[in-house]
DNA sequence: GAACTCACG
DNA sequence: ACGTACGTGAGTTCA
């Protein structure tokens, strides 16, 4: 049987645009209007396998109802330049799709798409039509349903007469009348004012049409019989505007919309230059899609015993490998193999050593060659490779270009940072995704050994392709020495940290583990007893249903799914009733016990009590490490119950300590530096309080009357500053009116003259460069910038003055993470560095080298960068984290 | 797998 | 008028 889509084009595309974030391609040209609209396409085709397709779009500005109504569509707000760019890419995808468009000089897509429905209807043939706009459900018929989008346009829902009638209570034809009782903003129908959606249909079910409306509006009551006999027209002619016209002179021959399959060619051609990496790579274009001069020829070679002699020959001095390894923890992934890339002037060749080979006695010189120094590699992930290796007993010297590493500078905000998305990107010979050729969850397999070499190979010759574009591009954005000098040696730095790993004290933790169950048990019978009902607290729909339904508890605040039941809400709940205490303290314990105490012990290894993170250094938009498996950079602190977590991190060997170490306000003095304000200078060259100093400035007192309340909101007022601060987010924070942040702010900025022109001056320079940098020269490019969504372009310019604050101070303690280990080195120390938490390190010390390690840390990280004011940093230490304090 | 919540700097 | 403080990772519930 036959099917039509009818897509109302400029609806779904407006959909789109304010649906999406505000994508670019590298080029800065828009697409998430058309990246919206492609996933809409691509998915009804799938879904819904249709046999005819057509997409209407409004031509002309001026339609038949502007010649009866001139302020139609007046008021509506102008089409953002970033949509109607991104209208003529539309159009080109449709014609990559192979879809038919139709428009039409004097009408609406509406009125095509009317015009075609009843012709539809006519024939008997079955349509589905999808608009984002409510209007068209007056065109639903046995033959005709209507997808209207929610929720963005992920979703659609569908409506065919009976369900309009279980919803509103209407016939489709009635929809017209729905409109002109309520009017239509948006279009600027103005309908009967005070008549809303309720009223509508109230009037409706009862008289049935605005003509029987008005002719018994004497039946009305007080206010609303003025209302409707007022404006008896207006209902009329929004009435008449709302109607669609079923009766455009146009061609509705059935065979002119035959839809059979786009063009793959045309279509990949497209998805190249729009940069939608992910669709191409999950989508098949069928033959001749491929790009043909796009692929090389590779002899992929599997070694074996007998072969090996071959590759051996062919080790020379300098060679792209790659380390194939299953898992998402290096410290637990399973090696697969190391391949080597040689191009020897005549052939691509690669060989593919798999794992028992290289660990066997055969794979003796292999070994060796990956431990030379001397022996130049370029790879992929360096610091995963290395930690993969060190857990086979192999080491891995000599690392001269890490392209992961590379990539992740040029771009921190890459989402796809894999060698298919970066080959794509740079417009490289493309590489198979590991999706693609091991298959995902548990579908996950090996291919054979041939199909497996072959990836691997293609991969490590996509590494000897991209090393030379990315050291010429990081030569071009002033990035070498932040990479060679170093993000590269650190990487070597993490390994050896997280290597070593640090030393849980499992059986405290256990013991604490007891303790908590035994709380948790008493306070859940407690709730339990409060609430007269057995429910799980941890479900926050269970939870906010007993609060604000059986209990009655005011809700104030909601998300997309149902009641907030977080803790702002919750404190402010606490006065009501004695369970919502209970709930607070429930889940204090609830997050310790599930994620600190048998989170923590899962990742305990028995054999040695130690934890290995790993730190991950190509995550963070801000050149922040992150920390996973486990995460130790958000082990409990403020609180004292959980600040107890602490004691289980202890030495590895008896008599040592723990020291830990951490910058005095480095953001802030970053923030001196940068700004270069007089008054924030001065403050730290004077070594002052810098919340006090904030508070006597912005209050204009004296030191002596600096209360503890003052202090706070100056504190406050300080982390908005390197924020990005908004009169709005310090009114939260502070629980104050936007009005009185809005003074905080205005004094503080008539104090600080040096950081409000640093603010005003960033944020310009990002608008003209499309990016922001950290005093070592890291990159982050904000394209939303120049959006004329407000809140796109709030949250950008947010960014751009705090990534510069944020991202220095991670360059700065990254520099005095390297210096700290060739310190130990040099010094021949046997203290180890352990962990890093942002702006704080931990060591473990033997007793004999705490009075210098006490000296030399705090030394070396105040040291690691010049700045115009000191950096300093606090400095103790400890039989456990916990007392390191 | 998304949504919610909460731990850290 | 608009409505989020910046940057992360992990556990639990539920569709």
């Amino acid at each position: 049987m036959d099917k039509l889509i009818i897509i109302d084009g400029n609806s779904i595309a407006n959909r789109a645009f304010y649906a999406l974030p505000l994508l670019s391609n590298s080029n800065g040209l828009h697409t998430n209007a058309v990246y919206g609209f492609t996933t809409m396409l691509l998915k009804l085709i799938e879904e819904e396998k249709p046999t005819h397709f057509l997409v209407a779009f409004d031509a002309g500005k001026i339609t038949f109802r502007h010649k009866e109504y001139a302020e139609y569509k007046g008021g509506r707000a102008k089409t953002p330049p970033e949509l109607s760019e991104q209208f003529p890419l539309i159009k080109e995808l449709l014609t990559a799709f192979k879809i038919p468009q139709f428009e039409l000089s004097g009408y609406e897509a509406d009125d095509i798409i009317g015009t075609l429905t009843k012709a539809a209807d006519e024939k008997g043939e079955k349509v589905l039509l999808v608009s984002g706009d409510k209007d068209m459900l007056q065109l639903a018929s046995d033959h005709v349903t209507v997808a209207i989008t929610r929720k963005g346009i992920s979703e659609v829902e569908l409506y065919n007469p009976q369900e309009i009638k279980e919803r509103y209570g209407l016939t489709p034809g009635q929809i017209i009348d729905l409109k002109g009782l309520m009017g239509d903003t948006s279009d600027n129908i103005p309908g009967i004012p005070g008549v809303g959606e309720k009223t509508a249909l109230k009037m409706l079910h009862e008289y049935g049409s605005v003509e029987e409306v008005l002719a018994n509006s004497a039946n009305l009551k007080g206010k609303m019989k003025e209302k409707v006999e007022e404006h008896a027209k207006d209902a009329i002619m929004s009435k008449e505007l709302a109607t669609i016209f079923r009766e455009v002179p146009m061609e509705t021959q059935w065979d002119t919309f035959r839809y059979d399959g786009f063009d793959g060619q045309a279509l990949s051609g497209m998805f190249r230059k729009l940069e939608f990496k992910s669709l191409l790579e999950k989508m098949d274009f069928g033959p001749g899609a491929v790009n043909e001069e796009q692929v090389e020829t590779l002899e992929a070679v599997a070694v074996s015993e007998e072969n090996l002699g071959e590759l051996i020959a062919k080790l020379t001095d300098s060679a792209a490998i790659h380390v194939e390894a299953v898992g998402e923890n290096p410290h637990q992934a399973s090696l697969v193999g190391v391949v080597w890339f040689v191009d020897d002037g005549a052939a691509n060749v690669s060989y593919y050593v798999p794992s028992e080979l290289l660990k066997s006695a055969a794979g003796e010189p292999l070994r060796v060659w990956l431990g030379d120094e001397a022996k130049k590699k370029q790879l992929f992930d360096l610091h995963r490779a290395r930690l993969v290796l060190a857990w086979q007993g192999i080491t891995l010297a000599g690392v001269d270009f890490d392209a992961l590493l590379a990539a992740y500078l040029l771009d921190p905000t890459e989402s796809n940072l894999s060698l298919s998305g970066l080959t794509f990107k740079y417009g490289l010979p493309g590489v198979k995704t590991d999706e693609e050729v091991f298959g995902k969850g548990a579908k996950f397999r090996l291919p054979d050994l041939a199909a497996l070499s072959d990836h691997l190979g293609r991969k490590a010759m996509a590494i000897a392709r991209i090393v030379p574009v990315l050291r010429d591009e990081l030569e071009k954005s002033e990035m070498q020495s932040l990479f060679y000098e170093l993000e590269q040696p650190l990487a070597g730095v993490l390994a050896e940290m997280e290597l070593r790993g640090i030393h849980v004290d499992a059986e405290g933790l256990k013991a604490l583990g007891v303790e908590l169950v035994k709380q948790l048990d008493t306070i859940m019978t407690s709730i339990y007893k409060l609430a007269g009902v057995e429910f799980n607290i941890n479900s926050p729909k269970q939870l906010g249903e007993i609060l604000f339904e059986k209990l009655g508890l005011p809700a104030w605040k909601k998300t997309k799914t149902g009641y907030s039941t977080d803790a702002e809400v919750l404190e402010r709940l606490a006065p009501y009733n004695e369970i919502v205490g209970q709930i607070l303290h429930y889940r204090q314990l609830a997050k310790l016990q599930s994620t600190y105490v048998e989170g923590l012990l899962k990742e305990v290894r028995p054999e040695t009590g130690k934890v290995h993170t790993y730190y991950r250094q190509t995550i963070a938009a801000t050149g922040r490490l992150s920390s996973q498996f486990p995460n130790l950079q958000n082990i409990p602190i403020r609180l004292e119950e959980g600040r107890k977590i602490r004691k289980v991190f202890v030495p590895s060997e008896p008599g040592w300590y723990i020291l830990a170490a951490d910058y005095s306000q480095i953001e802030l003095r970053v923030l001196a530096h940068i700004s270069q304000d007089e008054k924030l200078k001065e403050a730290f060259l004077q070594n002052m309080d810098i919340h006090t100093k904030t508070a006597m400035d912005v209050f204009g007192v004296a030191e002596s009357a600096v209360d503890a309340n003052m202090r706070r909101q100056a504190k406050a007022v300080n982390f908005g500053i390197v924020y990005g601060i908004s009169d709005y987010g310090l009114s939260q924070n502070l629980d104050i009116t936007r009005k009185d942040a809005a003074q905080f702010i205005e004094q503080y900025f008539a104090v600080f003259q040096g950081v409000r022109k640093y603010m005003d001056d960033i944020v310009k320079d990002a608008r003209r460069d499309g990016y922001v940098t950290t005093l070592l020269q890291r990159r982050r490019y904000l394209p939303e910038i120049t959006a004329s969504n407000f809140n796109l372009r709030s949250f950008a310019e947010r960014t751009a003055m705090n990534t510069p604050i944020q991202g220095t101070a991670a360059d700065i303690i990254k520099l005095a993470m390297v210096q700290m280990a060739d310190r130990l080195k040099q010094e021949g120390l046997k203290s180890r560095m352990l962990l890093q938490v942002h702006d704080e390190l931990v060591f473990e010390v033997p007793e004999e080298e705490l009075e210098t390690m006490r000296r030399i840390v705090p030394e070396v990280m105040a040291a690691a960068l010049q700045l115009d004011v000191p950096l300093s940093a606090d400095v103790d230490f400890g039989l456990t984290w916990y007392d390191a304090k």
